[in-house]
DNA sequence: TATTTATGTATAGCTTAGTTATAAATGGCG
DNA sequence: CGCCATTTATAACTAAGCTATACATAAATA
């Protein structure tokens, strides 16, 4: 009687494969399966191993998919562990959980204090991640991982919080070293725009998309791109600093030092500046947004230049990087088509045609749980950093 | 007695990574060869086959290496055929040669107008390739394939040379298609900076590198990509303007509609224009930069601002995509520190520091055969599209 | 019922990880 | 200087297991 789960290297290593596949893109079928480069009678020995010690199960035929004998999905148990999301904005902290098998369980809240030194801004999501197991029925010691975004930049070998980051307590802090010590878990630090790409290929508007680049406006306006499926952070994890392209060069001084950056031109910040006179203080750029669903010129107005000013941003990412699709997420994408045409239009006038169709440029689906989301799918997604340890 | 060269479908897949790796890589001792994804032995049982047959030969010992038993290089035998490299620019057609050992056989030039047809002016390379074929010994059908090089971008799925092209007579013509008529040869297009960025990294100051901006001055400035070791095109095959990045919303128009782009500020035509007054017309590129390095005040200022504006770009880009490494080539890359150091000084101004030190940028060491050896080195790089069929 | 796609099962040939042996260099040491 | 330990490359062999292939079966559609 052979071992219900073989422990030879090969074996192993290619049952890693499935599990990190499983973990990246949901249930899929044992024929999707081959395509991580495992023949089918692998992939077929490898499920029957796992599914005898109960770590994929079948989750159900997979309906309309047209001709042939339907497929049947297989899945790893969702209960075998979860993944811990934190969102740390200039205002607001969130944190999410979510299963092995990709289903978000729950997502909280509460507010956040960007004057707060780190730690007292970590134990705070500490706090806020123990009442989320809690509510979900989950254990510490099964969370796979925490994914911690920040807004700004992060710089890989080191782990140091960049300057540009707009969380100044964060600058110059290695973020997962000490949210390491405080949450007491495995930790990834990555920017907002990144993993808000990462949750919108996941689950979102971009489900699937092999090539995005994903806008996204929050105290600052960053990029992240994702090339040929996985998240491109640059040589030094620094990429996607969209926010500090030059549009105006006799424009405001940036807090990078710079002048006339998209930052200071249509940032949300920017943008409320714009109505102080007219709409009077207290503004927040959801209000804005409301006010010009509901046919306000000026609030109108004041969008619509901030998607022309990203549009020539836009223009000179699309001439350099020629990407797939270009999600529009965060703070502003509620905005729609009020903020989009302006800034296709403006995109399109500045964009080097080489002959085909300009970029779909889209509003992303998850709203604002875009970043926290994304943190923990980029710890499922990342199964060698943290792996799923039979308890 | 088994055959030398079994004809199983996982051998030959085998085999075939193994040439093209060699193909890419040129000549490489066993043990860098497994590097590929291949176990030591199946290495050892491929290089046995092939080595057999005489396609790979061991080249010698390979000294330079430390402590140990010297590794012994295997290559591809070089004069199992040759891939052909064709540069049409403005003023220029050049012509290169190269064997399977990743051997520069031969380059030539001859004149180019840039007003005359795509036909006329294919016609003129073919010629040039067969002198040149000529001169090295090798038949038409020992080519596997010629690389073209193009001053503009080329879309990936329909093959058309997009507007912004500045070799106006090949604007929306499917170069690939006609050239495969004219040259009678198995054909690849792409755009001069992609080219060259392919030929410093296979010969040049980027060998080796697996991430690389290549910033190209011929007639427009682009930038190629080299993104975990190759060649990043983007979703269309059109990236790489950065000679249409806005850099003064005021200025100049530019033959691409916009204003301020770039290339009305500091491509070679855009640098001679500042000299006319004070230098007179005639000027060519190469004078400006003998004078300057001669000491000329007003070619080393209009270098001097040609560097600053591409700093402007460079930061951008830098700010979007964190490079690990910029080279700078083509036209301008002769007047080094001249032109390199205003650039770095203007890129430094406009960077987002995360913290670390920028990308070191520095002259490409090809010179004007940078392109069209990328040409070469292109065919040589795609083994599936080139295949080498024993004769 | 014919067609189509997914899954199940089996096998010959091949690849892999691992082990052991041999080859050929360097560097330290007597 | 020669000798020896060390280091790295190549070579040869084996058990485990992967791949391509073939064929059978299952379950849907037209």
């Amino acid at each position: 009687m052979s071992p219900a789960v073989s422990g030879y290297t090969q074996r192993r290593a290619n049952r890693e494969r499935v599990i990190a596949a499983l973990r990246r893109q949901g249930a899929m079928t044992r024929a999707a399966l081959a395509n991580v480069g495992l023949s089918r009678s692998t992939i077929q020995n490898v499920i029957e191993e796992l599914a005898e010690v109960g770590m994929v199960i079948e989750i159900g035929p997979y309906t309309a998919s047209g001709l042939g004998r339907p497929p049947v999905l297989v899945g790893l148990r969702g209960s075998l562990g979860v993944t811990v999301g934190v969102e740390i904005a200039n205002w607001t902290i969130r944190v999410a959980v979510c299963d092995l098998a990709q289903k978000l369980l729950l997502h909280t809240s509460a507010p956040g204090d960007d004057r707060a030194d780190p730690v007292t801004t970590l134990t705070k999501a500490s706090a806020l991640i123990d009442e989320a197991l809690a509510r979900t029925g989950f254990r510490r010691d099964q969370v796979l991982g925490a994914g911690i975004a920040l807004p700004g930049p992060i710089q890989r070998r080191t782990g140091l919080v960049g300057r540009a980051c707009t969380l100044k307590p964060f600058v110059g802090v290695n973020c997962a070293k000490l949210a390491r010590e405080v949450l007491r878990l495995p930790v990834l630090v990555d920017n907002d725009a990144n993993l808000a790409a990462v949750a919108e290929v996941t689950w979102g508007v971009a489900k699937g998309c092999r090539d995005l680049a994903y806008v996204y406006s929050a105290t600052g306006i960053g990029v992240g791109f994702v090339v040929n499926g996985n998240l491109y952070a640059g040589a030094n994890g620094t990429a996607g600093e969209i926010g500090h392209t030059t549009i105006d060069e006799n424009g405001l001084v940036c807090d990078c030092g710079g002048r006339g950056c998209l930052n200071t031109l249509a940032n949300p910040d920017a943008i409320i500046r714009n109505l102080k006179q007219s709409h009077g203080a207290g503004l927040t750029i959801a209000d804005v947004i409301a006010l010009a669903h509901a046919g306000d010129a000026g609030c109108r107005r004041v969008l619509a230049d901030a998607g022309r000013h990203i549009g020539v941003a836009a223009a000179n990412m699309y001439n350099l990087l020629d990407p797939e699709l270009i999600v529009i997420g965060g703070s502003l994408a509620p905005a729609g088509e009020i903020l989009i045409d302006p800034l296709c239009e403006s995109m399109a006038r500045r964009a080097i045609h080489a002959g085909q169709a300009l970029p779909p440029v889209i509003a992303g689906y998850l709203g604002e749980e875009a970043v926290v989301t994304g943190a923990a799918a980029a710890v499922l997604a990342d199964a060698d950093a943290f792996p799923l340890r039979p308890a």
